[in-house]
Formats: structure tokens, sequence, C-alpha cells
DNA sequence: AGCACGATTAACT
DNA sequence: GTTAATCGTGCTC
């Protein structure tokens, strides 16, 4: 079993991560049980300048994780009733963090179905909210450690993935975010997935 | 205190 | 293609 990514790895360009996690796994330890998907869909929230991202508004109560450490979960709640998983990048202060939009599920994937159900397959993690609904990530898991030794969720390495297989497109969701943000392309996929 | 809106999903037409 | 669900957050008054 791979070692877990180190923090040196978040600790870079948000680009450059969201780009890199790109075929890595994410892994949930649920009562001992390894829930655990790669991940084939990110985005990346890029400090205060960033319009599309939370830490515009500054550092407040709900934005305080991303201003935080790298390598740390930001979990935060949204449309009243969804909790989407991010992990934060770059250096302790400057505000940034990739969203996980999307995973195919490897390990686990009984207890993920269950979870799921009745949907189809296809309809159980490729969303943001259906893979924390899926893994049973919620605001309990908010300001974890992702590089704690002992951590109970954390990034794996997986099989690179070569540039002629990554995507890129606009951000999802963003309606009333000025240009540029709203339209540029820091949303990144492996093609066909 | 009030209000607009949201890094979404599921169920519609 | 459109829209309801559902409530915390941040902004304005």
């Amino acid at each position: 079993m791979n070692p877990p990514l180190p923090r040196s790895f978040f600790a870079r360009p948000t680009l450059q991560v969201a780009r890199d996690l790109l075929g890595a796994r994410l892994v949930y330890l649920d009562n001992g049980i390894r829930l655990a998907g790669t991940i084939v869909e990110t985005e990346a929230y890029i400090g205060q300048t960033d319009l599309g991202c939370h830490a515009k508004a500054g550092l407040t109560p709900r934005t305080a994780p991303m201003f935080g450490p790298p390598g740390h979960a930001y979990v935060y709640f949204t449309y009243g009733m969804h909790w989407l998983f991010n992990v934060i990048t770059e250096v302790e202060g400057f505000p940034a963090a990739v969203l996980i939009r999307a995973i195919e599920p490897t390990e686990g994937v009984e207890i993920m179905a269950a979870r799921r159900q009745p949907r189809p397959r296809k309809d159980w993690t490729n969303g943001p909210a259906k893979l924390t609904q899926a893994l049973g990530i919620g605001p309990t898991h908010n300001m974890l450690d992702l590089c704690a030794p002992d951590s109970l969720l954390f990034l794996e390495p997986g099989e690179p993935i070569p540039a002629s297989r990554v995507t890129t497109t606009p951000r999802v969701g963003l309606y009333t975010v000025p240009e540029p943000w709203k339209s540029i392309p820091w949303r990144f996929l492996i093609r066909g997935e």
C-alpha cells in the first residue's frame, strides 16, 4: 500500500494540485472499512481575488479552513442540504482549495451502493455532494488533517494521468460570478469519465 | 432583523 | 430544458 500524499504535495500552486489529483485515490476509513475511489474531476478555488471562491469574503468562521495549513479538509454546507469536500492548498495564510467533484468507486463499493440506492451506478459518486453521501463525509470532517499518520481521511497516489487524457473547462455552478472568474478554465477532468 | 443567494441534486415537462 | 427542496452565511438596513 502506498503511503498517503504528503503535505508537500498540497503546498503547491492550486492549479498544479488540482491537475495532479486526477487519478489519485480518495480514501475514508469508515469504522475500519476502506471506502475509496479514483478522483476523476476537480476544481481549483484560488485566493480572495477569485470571485468564485468563498475566500472572497475574507477570513470568517466559515472560510477559516481555507486560510489554514495545506493538506487539511474544508467541508462546507450548501443549498441547505449538501456537504462538499475540498483539500486545502498553498501556504498557510493564502486561502485556496481544490474541490473534489467526482470519483470512480474502487473499494467499499457495496457500502457506497447501499447509501446511493436505488440510483444507477453511474449516479453514485459523479457529483461533489453525491460522493460525500456515498463515502459518509460530513461536518465532523471539516478541518481534518489529511496528512496525519492516523487520519481516517486521506489521499493516495494513483496511476499518473497523461496530459492527453486531461481536459479543462470553466467551473460549474458559478451563475452570478463575474468574468473572468465565471469562465476561467479551472475545472479538471479525465477525458471520458 | 431581514434578505438574497448558493462550488447541488432529483424530479419534473 | 425547468424548478423545488432547504438553511447557513454574509450583506444591508
